[in-house]
DNA sequence: ACCACTGGTTCTGTATGTGAACCATTAAAG
DNA sequence: CTTTAATGGTTCACATACAGAACCAGTGGT
């Protein structure tokens, strides 16, 4: 971190990324461990700029519409809009299941899109979430296909122990089944009830840049209901391709953090 | 603006809100007329945070996912996604054109959602746009319904002549118009081919927080045509309206900046 | 080889952000 | 009703942390 000043304002930007809608200045301060002079410098910075607002009453902060303005503009430039979540759709309107995007940032998924199933019961996954590359159908399918020094370096970050272990050697063969079929599916791995089938999404230098899943409360996608869609989802996975080679989507796993 | 290194860093960021994907470092300091070194910092630090990212060759920066992520957590606090999104879709499929959610911001109206319609000709617009409130049936459903004094504070500030010149008088009385029936039409006003219906949505307060619309090419959106679907947006409406009052959204026109 | 760019680094003076101590409100507790 | 402990907001002297000129290193074009 280069500016101090910035760093402090990221932070307290941070602190609202959470589920909390609501914070007071001192409750900001005690958190970050600064003067709650700081933040109310930085506070009012925020609120001037649209970035934060205030709560009418309670006189406390909360997000500000800025912060969608620049979400959008995000989501326009990556062709989220108008050409990969209607194709999404399409592909949830014939499979009656949700359609989820990964994207790979660093060396972390990130869902970027969801359509959701038709179905009473489905599966739904808050945007924006970030977790690592090790579990889940969506996040092994990227991590199969990055460069074997990256993979390496990640598999050896995986903790040996604790209620997250991995099997690294189950799971280096797994990576190489993905990258024999270009899929993967699998079930609770991520979330207990549910199964996902993925498959890789490349950018315009063939590297990997996101995954395209099927997922599905787990007692309705056993692996076999999982491969019938596999025609469908090779479907929309090359028009996927199509758009990131066209529009130089992708490719940002770059070093690790 | 209170501080100096965060409004700088802002200033960096906004930069990129337009259609530019990629900047280079100069380039910023440029246009923003501060030395190359502060841009330097800034963009490193943003980069270390993921609210910037570089372009793998040209070296240029681009915005970040950290934004997505932001901009996605407004959105589910908005109940955009779970809630307002999928009733706006339902009314959509009813009418066959597209739907518009537009939201109240200090004095300005943001299109916060949109929902297209399912004809080969559509009304479609940026997300995140913003724009003031004397134009458009969107805008004017929401000006109609603001403090008085607010009204005249910012029918004050209309210029008077120029390419947006507005009537004064005539848009007095047209405030007057929607207020008594809770829904305004227009045509042609704010994009030169559409047309839209909207009513007004209030928060648990009963101050206007936002408006809906349906909007369509006005060559199949006549008056009349606008208001036979009434009914259904009426339906849309009350529904809307009923997750703004529980879930507190909206209110927050405030002061004029 | 040159030039005109680029991003990145170093260094010093001072502008700028920091934090203790301050006030004005509020709301709950005695 | 007073007391207490919160809150957001403000002030001001001090030293830190930022600004900016001059620098280097790399690149692509001529």
């Amino acid at each position: 971190m280069e500016l101090k000043t910035l760093g402090n304002a990221l932070n307290v930007l941070e602190c609202f990324a959470k589920e909390r809608k609501h914070l007071g200045l001192r409750e900001i301060a005690r958190e970050l461990g600064v003067s709650h002079t700081v933040i109310h410098r930085i506070a009012s910075t925020f609120e001037g700029r649209g970035y934060l607002r205030r709560a009418p009453e309670s006189r406390k902060y909360t997000l500000g519409m800025k912060l969608l303005e620049h979400g959008f503009t995000l989501q326009r430039r990556l062709k989220l809009t108008d050409l990969i979540r209607p194709e999404m759709r399409r592909l949830s309107d014939k499979t009656g299941e949700s359609v989820v995007l990964t994207w790979l940032d660093g060396c972390q998924g990130v869902y970027v899109a969801i359509v959701e199933g038709n179905q009473q019961v489905r599966f739904t996954e808050e945007l924006g979430v970030r977790s690592p590359l090790y579990a889940g159908a969506s996040h092994k399918t990227m991590l199969a296909f990055m460069p074997p020094d990256t993979v390496e370096t990640i598999i050896s970050d995986i903790p040996h122990s604790g209620p997250n272990c991995v099997d690294t050697a189950k799971l280096r063969a797994e990576l190489e089944l993905i990258r024999e079929r270009r899929w993967c599916y699998s079930s609770g791995e991520q979330v207990e009830d549910a199964a996902a089938f993925s498959v890789p999404i490349f950018n315009h230098r063939d590297e990997i840049a996101a995954s395209l899943s099927i997922a599905s409360p787990k007692f309705r996608f056993s692996r076999d209901e999982a491969l019938n869609t596999l025609p469908l989802l090779r479907g929309s996975e090359s028009r996927i391709n199509g758009y990131f080679r066209r529009y130089h989507l992708g490719g940002m796993h770059g070093g690790i953090p």
